[in-house]
DNA sequence: AGGAAAATAGGATTTTTTTCTTATTTACCA
DNA sequence: TGGTAAATAAGAAAAAAATCCTATTTTCCT
């Protein structure tokens, strides 16, 4: 159960970093300057009073902070979750879903440092060994948009029916195929058949 | 003003995630089975009806998911607005303040397609050219945080006193000594003494 | 097609949060 | 140091959300 303790001192924060008391915050926001008082966060019978959305809404309105932004303030710093497989796992059959999902037995759940990206469908590979030095080095993490869509230029993960999964650059997509080139910038353009193909998703950030 | 129907349509959403009707969900949590009824969402009178932390509090307890996951999901995915800088200005004067945040004019704020990170702390520099490539290309933004620590290995940007800032892979810090060298991979090592070096901040995430 | 369970609509009642009000304490400034 | 404004404590009243209850509709299964 959410501690509704973290929603108070996360209100006190965003007073603290906006220069105002809570009082001070409560009143710019259109409320009444005695909302936040500590003496009304726990009744007299001891329950926890938690403060509406609609007011956290009117105090963001003030100081421009997004609900996900304030909440991520309120529960600690912690980073988003996000399924992980290593990316030589990622051509696998069942790995995804008819949604471009992760689906199956091979994702673990992530926390990424200071990752804190929305996507309900973006995922993450686990880059191994050196291959695609010395832009992503081993270990290094990659996240995916499966549904963004795709440019000339755009960094992707191909997957292949095949099971082989592998980083590169889009060169163009045109008359069911699709050409590709090395991301190191190396070696010549490949073109791909797209029924070889089993899905592409594009490379939307990469942790250093 | 936060739109309330955001928070209503991903308190559906959710529910279809975890494969529960509004209703369902609410049950599950232990609350009434009529507390997200869609006609209850509007008052008689017109007004918006807010659903209580408490509330979404109980239904996340059911899901696992966060808060922050949450009003993310709400947000309709906007990225996280950070302080933003061509990396060729980073070096001035007054960039930064003695707590190694952003201060002075030269800052817009930019939102990050995809990425919520956290940390208060945290900023992004823009790329410009193609000196870093095939690591970081024009246009890209790379995300700093200054207080991450640092070891043999990372990734930074190196800010000198005397204006100029580029980026770096860490080799050593030692004995008033910064040893440097490119991140390419290409060219030798470079050692600075460490009162030419304004700031260093660590690089945790390049967009791509 | 029919029946049962689940989901949703809508009104009344209860509970909880906010606002209003008064009092006290704290912070700031001349 | 004294006075004023802001912040906080605390009680009463009003407003808003949740719960309870009944009715209707929808979904699912045989």
């Amino acid at each position: 159960m959410y501690a509704h303790e973290d929603i108070w001192n996360a209100i006190d924060r965003l007073a603290d970093t906006f220069g105002y008391s809570p009082s001070g915050l409560a009143k710019k926001a259109g409320l009444d300057p005695t909302s936040f008082n500590k003496s009304k966060r726990i009744s007299a019978d001891g329950k926890p009073r938690w403060p509406s959305t609609e007011s956290i809404a009117k105090i963001l309105a003030v100081t421009g902070m997004t609900m996900s932004e304030f909440f991520s303030m309120a529960d600690g710093g912690k980073g988003k979750t996000l399924p992980l497989i290593e990316i030589a796992k990622a051509g696998q059959p069942g790995i995804l879903d008819e949604k471009g999902m992760p689906a199956g037995k091979g994702w673990k759940k992530a926390e990424l440092e200071g990752f804190g990206g929305s996507g309900p469908d973006c995922f993450a590979l686990e880059i191994h060994g050196g291959d695609y030095a010395p832009v992503y080095r081993d270990s290094d993490i990659i996240v995916l948009s499966p549904s963004a869509t795709l440019r000339r230029g755009d960094r992707i993960v191909c997957a292949m029916r095949s099971g082989k999964a592998f980083t590169a650059e889009l060169v163009r997509q045109s008359g069911g195929q699709t050409t590709l080139r090395p991301i190191t910038g190396n070696g010549s353009e490949t073109t791909l058949n797209d029924n070889e193909i089993s899905w592409i998703g594009r490379i939307i950030w990469a942790s250093q």
